[in-house]
DNA sequence: AAAGACAATTTTGTATACAATTTTCTTGAA
DNA sequence: TTCAAGAAAATTGTATACAAAATTGTCTTT
């Protein structure tokens, strides 16, 4: 990650993240370069890049700008996730071995030991990470990996309260054995559930507060 | 599509899909910007896009190579069709209104009239696009799109025999009833072994000639 | 004022030069 | 012969200059 062009992929990438550029917000290169310390080339890459990720959006005029996901888009996007992710858990639960299993437990142990915020963000990711791999298949990887990336999804996580957060947990627990039973339909079913959970407290959050999460976080 | 970027990406894909380069072999910037006519530059672009498509592979050394799907890849390539189209006819189904019947009505009659292989190749793509459309999720379209633009499902149309193609003429009527009747389940069925169907026809002719097609159509 | 024409500015697209990296070739020692 | 080291060639990565296109501003005409 050495490259000039990874660098603004990940700097601009961040700058999303932490609102410091805005949904809707336009992006010009030259500013972007300077921003990220490299030229317009590896720019111009990134761009294309996030583009695909479906975090910049390059319009008729040939501008680009930072997307602006609509409420039905987010629901669109939660549907396509739960679908995706299903069919991941399934995946892994059909191509069950001890190691992958071990794996989760493990990952598991880490998140019920220490129950801060940080590590369970940190270790969530790592968890679906496993389960992806396990599934095998590297366009599916590719596919999911993109919808991830979306900032909705980035601030879902830190809308978690406690409770959640243990109802979260339990719900990786039952999807551990479920792939440990090599069960694919309960493996898809717990998952779908996770996520469809996920989505409503997202915009269980979006409705208490009565503003976009992305205005909140600035 | 008069920009050189587009140019470059068209002509790269036209020329793995010709079989004028072939599935494994290295992907020289310079040698593509000389086939295309353009600079490194736009070939470049082009590199990242199809990349994305899955249809070009870059290994860690930086080097670029045109994909070559295992039997595995393309048996996971054909489930996650079926997935994300059966999606899509579902939405599609939900979201039914008299216009988009028509336009499908007008799509099959142009194929039932005139039933030469191109015109069904022609008007098969336009009705699968008809209902991804009509399914209304930007992400969904960007990902079949992907899955659809692999070279595996350009060549499988190509081994349709004249029962297979009346075959899958009537798959395409039950679909439009299915959506006609906003059956989401109906449909999301009708396409998923639409799509199983058409994978298995691919398989049998690969096993059949005992070699891959893209041996055969070079 | 309002609309249109056109010049000035901004922004993106492409080509090219050069730097960095990887691969290939050559040479020499064990 | 085999292997390693290092030079040479090939290839990719980045920066920059300039061309093309889009946007903005200004002036004129009505």
């Amino acid at each position: 990650m050495s490259k000039a062009s990874d660098i603004a992929y990940e700097t601009i990438k961040s700058l999303i993240f932490r609102n410091e550029i805005r949904p809707g917000q336009q992006l010009k290169e030259e500013d972007l370069a300077i921003k990220c310390g490299v030229s317009r080339t590896p720019v111009r890459d990134a761009l294309v890049r996030l583009e695909a990720d479906f975090l910049v959006e390059k319009r008729d005029n040939q501008r680009s700008f930072v997307a602006d996901p609509s409420c039905d888009d987010i629901d669109d996007l939660f549907a396509l996730r739960a679908m995706l992710e299903g069919h991941a858990a399934a995946r892994a639960a059909e191509r069950m071995t001890p190691a992958l299993v071990s794996d989760l437990r493990n990952c598991l142990k880490i998140i019920e030991r220490d129950q801060s915020v940080s590590v369970f963000l940190d270790h969530n990711a790592k968890f679906h990470q496993i389960i992806l791999l396990a599934a095998g298949s590297k366009r599916l990887v590719s596919m999911l990996e993109r919808l991830i990336s979306q900032a909705v999804v980035h601030h879902t996580a830190n809308a978690y309260s406690p409770e959640q957060i243990s109802k979260s947990i339990a719900e990786h627990r039952e999807l551990t054995d479920a792939i440990e039973h090599g069960d694919a339909d309960w493996a898809r079913a717990v998952i779908t559930g996770h996520i469809r959970r996920a989505f409503h407290v997202y915009s269980q959050r979006v409705r208490t507060l009565g503003v976009s999460l992305d205005e909140t976080a600035a």
